[in-house]
DNA sequence: CCTGAAACCTGTCTGC
DNA sequence: TGCAGACAGGTTTCAG
């Protein structure tokens, strides 16, 4: 489920949520069930390290929530399957609660509730740092902050000669776009995913620029996207223009859409409203 | 520098 | 019904 809208659905939920809100919460024990769930440091550290600790904030930084604590930091990266879920401890009968199928790594908090961080396809990571660059470093802007200008874009794509689809979905690149936005983009754009990065015309880049930043405020507006099993609660999936629309119309132009592969990724666009030669 | 393949995992869906 | 294969919202590492 994990791209930047639905972690930012996430992280706005975690700090103040309808039902509650994690900063302030001081962590009383943590059990980590699946031990390649952490990625530093190691089980022993991380276990001692945790109780007593309190959440000071939560936070998005691309696809990472992060988990402010007054010392050092927690980072989660949700990858393909990831979830956080916040819940009661215990059962109605005072038992402590079981955990779910495919929980990982559950926080006990002293008021008798608990954040489980659920993930089907064990690819999600947990660090616990004393600062939070250490893991964050290498990420490029945030395409919804104010740094982003269609200018910076320009200068980004022009130094690659890369397909642009893997350009923008590159972290390095572009913090928080991933599949389903980087397809949706591309299209609203009218650019093929295959378009080499420093081929762009000056009007291209701009119309990228913009569609990158709407379908995002769109995405986060609709509490991201809901697909398959995974995620629950977002609506962004009932405005999709071709991300997995195979054989159905294009909203434009009406031309069948169609999938292929770029980068490893299945991609979905239109061939009509998305030549490969403009 | 760029691309593609493979790895890390489990589950669902499709076609024979 | 059973089973093989493709595919899934991500990232890293390695080969050419």
């Amino acid at each position: 489920m994990p791209e930047l809208p639905e972690v930012e659905t996430i992280v706005r939920n975690l700090r103040e949520g309808e039902n509650f809100s994690l900063p302030g919460r001081k962590i009383q024990s943590v059990d980590l069930l699946w031990d390649r769930t952490l990625a530093f440091p190691e089980r022993e550290n991380f276990l001692t390290r945790l109780p007593e600790r309190q959440v000071a904030g939560v936070e998005r930084r691309g696809k990472y929530i992060l988990l402010r604590l007054d010392q050092g930091c927690l980072l989660i990266h949700l990858r393909m399957s990831g979830d956080v879920r916040v819940e009661p401890s215990f059962d109605v009968d005072g038992g402590r609660r079981a955990s779910a199928l495919h929980d990982r790594l559950l926080f006990y908090f002293e008021d008798a509730t608990r954040l489980a961080f659920n993930d089907t396809r064990k690819f999600g990571r947990v660090w616990l740092v004393d600062s939070p660059d250490q893991v964050l470093k290498d990420l490029g802007p945030e395409p919804l902050s104010e740094d982003f200008t269609a200018s910076l874009l320009a200068e980004g794509l022009r130094k690659h000669k890369r397909q642009v689809k893997p350009l923008l979905l590159d972290q390095s690149f572009l913090a928080g776009m991933g599949n389903i936005y980087t397809d949706e983009a591309l299209h609203l754009a009218g650019i093929h995913p295959a378009r080499q990065s420093d081929s762009l015309t000056e009007e291209e880049v701009d119309r990228l620029w913009a569609a990158i930043r709407h379908v995002l405020s769109e995405g986060i507006r609709q509490n991201g996207s809901s697909i398959d099993w995974v995620y629950r609660g977002g609506g962004f999936q009932n405005y999709f223009r071709v991300y997995r629309r195979v054989g159905l119309p294009c909203p434009v132009c009406g031309t069948k859409i169609v999938r292929v592969v770029v980068g490893q990724r299945g991609t979905h666009f239109c061939p009509l409203c998305q030549p490969l030669r403009s």
